[in-house]
DNA sequence: ATGAAAGCGCTAACAT
DNA sequence: ATGTTAGCGCTTTCAT
C-alpha cells in the first residue's frame, strides 16, 4: 500500500490587485453594512414598510414597492438573518451532524436529507466532528445555540445520556443505528444483524466454509454486523473466525491480511471502505479476487458499482429522506410516538465473490 | 457496470415511548426556552451579572458565580447565539461551500480547512450546492445572510460577476482554481497545466505514444488539464486524442471505453473519480491494467492508495489549510494585496501505469 | 397604504 | 461587585 507525503513548498504569487475601494452595489464606504433603516431612509419610507415590501406583501403600494426595491438594490442590502430569527423565534433550519465526510456513504445519505429538507422549506446546517467525540459535542452544541429547529445525526459517538439530553431539548433523529429507549428520539437504520447474515448465506451458497469476518472495531454497528456473522456461521455449522479491523481502508487492509494468512477463502468485511482496503491487501499478497478469495462489503455505496464489489446494500438516500421526513413530522408534533424505521437491506452480488476454489 | 435500485419498503416500528413530560434539566414545562432573564431571576441577580459570569469574567463574586452557574444548569440554559451575534456584531464563523460531497477530494481539502479555522478560534458553516448553480447561489446567499465573516469556496460554479460581488461583500478565497483579476479575491490552487504535462511525460517515459485524454467536461479546471495534455503531447511530437468525459465515474467510464476502442494504449483521465470509472470500463472490455492499457488520474485522493492508481497528486489538506490561513489574514486586513497561492503538484507513479506493450 | 412603538435575547458601557 | 440602560437589526401589532 503506497503512501506519500507532500512537501508544502508553494509559490505565493502576490498580485497588485488591492481591494477596490467601492465596488458596484457594495456597502457605502463607512464599513457598516446597510440595514433596513438605511433602505428606508433612501426610499423615503419607514422601516416597517421596507420590511413588508421585502416580504412581498400585497398591502404595499406598487410605487413604494419599486422605490424600496431600488433603494435596497443600490445599497447592496442584505437581510440579517440573525436579527430576523431573533424576533421571529424561528430559524427554519435543521442541523445535520455527519460522522465522517470521507466515507462516501454519508454523502449519499445526505443527498436524501437535503432533498427532503428543502422540499419542506427548511435549510440545513452541516457540521462534522471528524469522528472525534469532543469535537462532535462542540459542534452539536453550536447547532443548538444557533437554535436549529431539529437535528439529524448521521452516525455519532455520543453517550446515551448526552443523546437523551439533546433529544429532550430539540427534535432529533439518528440515522444509521437504532437507539432504543430514549424518549422522543426517532431512528432510521438498516437491520445490520440480518444484513450480515445475508452476506454469510451468500458466501455459503458459493461453497465457502472458511469465511472470516474483518470487524469494524468497537462500536454499536460493528458489533451488530459481527453478531449477525457469528449467528449465521453457527447456524450453518461453521466456525466463526473474526479478525479485528476498523471502518476504514487501513482497517480492512490489516484485517484482510491477517484473515487470509490464517487460511480464509472468503472475507465478509465490516463496510465498503474497509472492503476496498481488503482488496488492496489481497492484491499485495498476490491473491486474485474472486478466484483465490471472495470479498463481500457492507453499505452499498455507489462507488462500488465501479469497483465490482459484492456488498450488502442499504437504500442510503432513502434513509436520509426518511430521517428528514420523520424530523419534520416531529417538529410539527413533538409528542407523537417514537418511530424506529428499519429499511430494507439486500445482498448485491457482483464480481468480488465467486465459487470457492477446489 | 452494475446498477441497482432499492425498493423503499421499510418496516416502521412504532414504540410506545412518548416523549417524557419533563426530562432532567429541560426547559420548564411552558415550552419557552430559558433566557438570561430566567437565570438571573432564579439566581437572584441581574441579567448583566449572569452574562458576565457565563463569560467567565473575574469581576464576579465567587458566591454569585456559583449561584448563577447552578441556576443556569438547573434551568438547562442554552445561550442564544443569534442574539449574541446580533449585539456583538461578530459571528466568529466562516462559511464554506463545497462543490460536491461525493468526491472524497473535497473532504480532504476540508480537513485542512477545519484544522486551520478551528486553530484560529473560528467555526465553520458548511453548505453544498450539489453541483447545481442555482442551489449553490441560494446556499451562499444564506451564508451571507447569516453574516459569516469570511467565505471559502472549495470549487464552485459562480460567474465572475457573482464572484466579484461576493468578494466585495465579504473576504473570500477560492480553492482549486485561480480566478485572476477579481479585486480582493484570493485563491489556492495547483498548477493544472503543469500537472497534466507531468502525466503525459510519465506515460511517454514508459514508451506510450497513443495516449488519450478523457476530459473533465466543460469547466475551467478541465480545460486547463486538457490544455496541459495537448501542449505536452505536441511537445513530444505526438498527436493529441481527446475524448469527452466528466469529473465523475460514469464520465470516466464512457470516455475510457471510447478511447480504447480508438486504439489508445494509455489514458490520462481528468480526475481520480473518473479514473476509477475508467478502470471499470477497461475491466468490462476485458483489458488488463497496466499490461494492456495504462491509466493515470488526477488529484491524489487517499482512496487511490488502496486502488493502486497512478495519479497527479496535489497536497489537498495543505490547500485547505492555506486557504483558511489566507482568509483569516484577509479578515484581519481587508486591504492587503491579493494572493494566488499555487501548490506543488507531483506525479505519483503506482501500479496502474506501466511500459507500453510491444 | 403607511408609520410609531415595542420587543426578541443578548452585551457593554456607564453608573454605583 | 452589581444593576441600569441603551441598543444590535429586524418583525409585528396597532394606530392612522
Amino acid at each position: 500500500m503506497a503512501t506519500h507525503r507532500h512537501g508544502s513548498g508553494a509559490s505565493r504569487g502576490v498580485s497588485d490587485h488591492a481591494r477596490a475601494a467601492s465596488p458596484a452595489r457594495a456597502p457605502s464606504g463607512n464599513g457598516r453594512r446597510p440595514t433596513l433603516h438605511d433602505v428606508a431612509a433612501r426610499a423615503g419610507v419607514s422601516k416597517s414598510l421596507v420590511s413588508l415590501a421585502l416580504q412581498g406583501s400585497t398591502k404595499v403600494a406598487p410605487a413604494s414597492r419599486d422605490a424600496i426595491l431600488a433603494a435596497a438594490d443600490e445599497l447592496g442590502y442584505r437581510p440579517n438573518r440573525t436579527a430576523s430569527s431573533l424576533v421571529r423565534q424561528r430559524t427554519h433550519t435543521i442541523g445535520v451532524h455527519i460522522l465522517d465526510l470521507h466515507n462516501p456513504v454519508f454523502a449519499e445519505i445526505l443527498d436524501g436529507v437535503h432533498e427532503a429538507v428543502r422540499g419542506h422549506g427548511y435549510s440545513t446546517l452541516l457540521v462534522t466532528g471528524n469522528a472525534d467525540p469532543t469535537t462532535e459535542r462542540t459542534e452539536i452544541t453550536r447547532l443548538l445555540e444557533s437554535r436549529v429547529e431539529g437535528l439529524i445525526l448521521i452516525a455519532h459517538r455520543l453517550s446515551d445520556e448526552d443523546l437523551a439530553q439533546i433529544a429532550a431539548e430539540v427534535p432529533t433523529v439518528v440515522v444509521t443505528w437504532q437507539t432504543q429507549g430514549i424518549p422522543g428520539l426517532d431512528s432510521v437504520s438498516g437491520d445490520d444483524v440480518a444484513g450480515a447474515m445475508l452476506a454469510v448465506d451468500h458466501l455459503v451458497g458459493l461453497g465457502h466454509e472458511r469465511i472470516a469476518h474483518v470487524s469494524g472495531g468497537d462500536n454499536r454497528i460493528a458489533h451488530q454486523r459481527r453478531t449477525g456473522y457469528e449467528w449465521a456461521m453457527t447456524r450453518h455449522g461453521l466456525e466463526p473466525r473474526v479478525v479485528e479491523g476498523a471502518f476504514t481502508e487501513s482497517g480492512g487492509y490489516t484485517g484482510a491480511r491477517a484473515a487470509v494468512d490464517a487460511g480464509a477463502t472468503a472475507l465478509f468485511v465490516a463496510n465498503d471502505l474497509a472492503a476496498i482496503g481488503a482488496m488492496a491487501a489481497l492484491r499485495d499478497r498476490g491473491l486474485r479476487v474472486p478466484e483465490d478469495v471472495s470479498v463481500v462489503g457492507y453499505d452499498g455505496m455507489r462507488l462500488l458499482d465501479s469497483l465490482d464489489l459484492t456488498t450488502v446494500a442499504q437504500p442510503l438516500a432513502d434513509m436520509g429522506r426518511t430521517a428528514a421526513d420523520l424530523l419534520i413530522e416531529r417538529i410539527g408534533d413533538p409528542n407523537r410516538a417514537v418511530v424506529h424505521s428499519q429499511m430494507e437491506t439486500r445482498i448485491l452480488a457482483r464480481g468480488s465473490s465467486g465459487p470457492v476454489r477446489s
